[in-house]
DNA sequence: TATTGTTATACTCTATAACTATA
DNA sequence: TATAGTTATAGAGTATAACAATA
């Protein structure tokens, strides 16, 4: 690699002023680029079950909290917005994956779950999703792929005072 | 940090069976948290000069190369599939920032290229990525930046020969 | 017969605003 | 008056298939 990024000219660079970081190499470029060389292995398995990756996190979310949550918070840990997830969640309970209920004490508030159908499907998932997990894993060594979620981890927590 | 990954149950897991990283913690999401917080930053750029995020990868791809390059090699670059691509050329060479000719000695292929007024375009907003650029370099270091390049790098490379 | 690119079609998600019902 | 969530609407991208032109 060892690009120069140090305020300097880069050395094949035409221009006179500071370039871009060229295309291939820009950090979105190359964080999309590796989510994309792991969804790729995923997407036909979620396809199989008939989800989306949006609906997907949906699933993952939810199976992670034990009780039930707000759609404010699950869109938040989703990164959907309220619009898409009001009507994704429609869907997903026509299927019996998750249910819905008001909260009591605050009406306003309609507190979500995932069914033990939902669970199910998300278990019968998740082997699939540990095979690619594992690629990365034996490809990457268990230290380095633990680095590179700090530097991701690190990387997320710079622009999230805007 | 320090995630149990070696294949014995996790501590805190209430199942027997292995666990799914938690949500939070899986790679992908990880990947999309890192690069939702550096696109969040340059999202509104891009808007000011109504450029979708899509429009933008097609620009930098094609400011990128001298040559002009075929729509099947720029799909290729920027992620985006064929007919989505071909539309989006016709919006962004209605608005004069690329050209189109056909390719001579294949007329089936059409070849693409980004004009002086979509050049002047990518070194308007050039700087201002930069900015959100220098944030994380100055976060991060130089040393941890180009070793989040080598891991991310490493990490597509695992899945791309399907 | 295979390849390159475009069109057609249906669906999903994004994004913003407006609305409902609570608080 | 502010908040939580839904509905409305417009637009953009995804994905697959079908198609035209060319190799």
């Amino acid at each position: 690699m060892s690009t120069t990024r140090d305020g300097s000219s880069r050395t094949a660079s035409p221009s006179t002023t500071r370039d871009l970081r060229s295309f291939d190499e820009s950090l979105p470029m190359a964080l999309m680029r590796a989510r994309e060389a792991v969804m790729r292995r995923f997407r036909p398995i979620l396809a199989e079950h008939e989800l989306t990756e949006q609906q997907w996190r949906v699933l993952r979310a939810l199976d992670d909290v034990d009780d039930s949550i707000t759609v404010g918070e699950l869109a938040e840990r989703t990164f959907l917005l309220g619009p898409s997830l009001s009507r994704m969640l429609v869907t997903l309970e026509e299927r019996g994956l998750i249910a819905r209920a008001a909260d009591r004490g605050d009406a306003r508030r309609s507190k979500t779950e995932i069914t033990p159908t939902g669970r199910r499907l998300v278990a019968t998932i998740a082997p699939r999703s540990e095979i690619v997990y594992d690629e990365i894993s034996a490809q990457l060594g268990h230290h380095d792929l633990e680095q590179l979620y700090d530097l991701l981890r690190r990387t997320a927590a710079v622009t999230d005072q805007p």
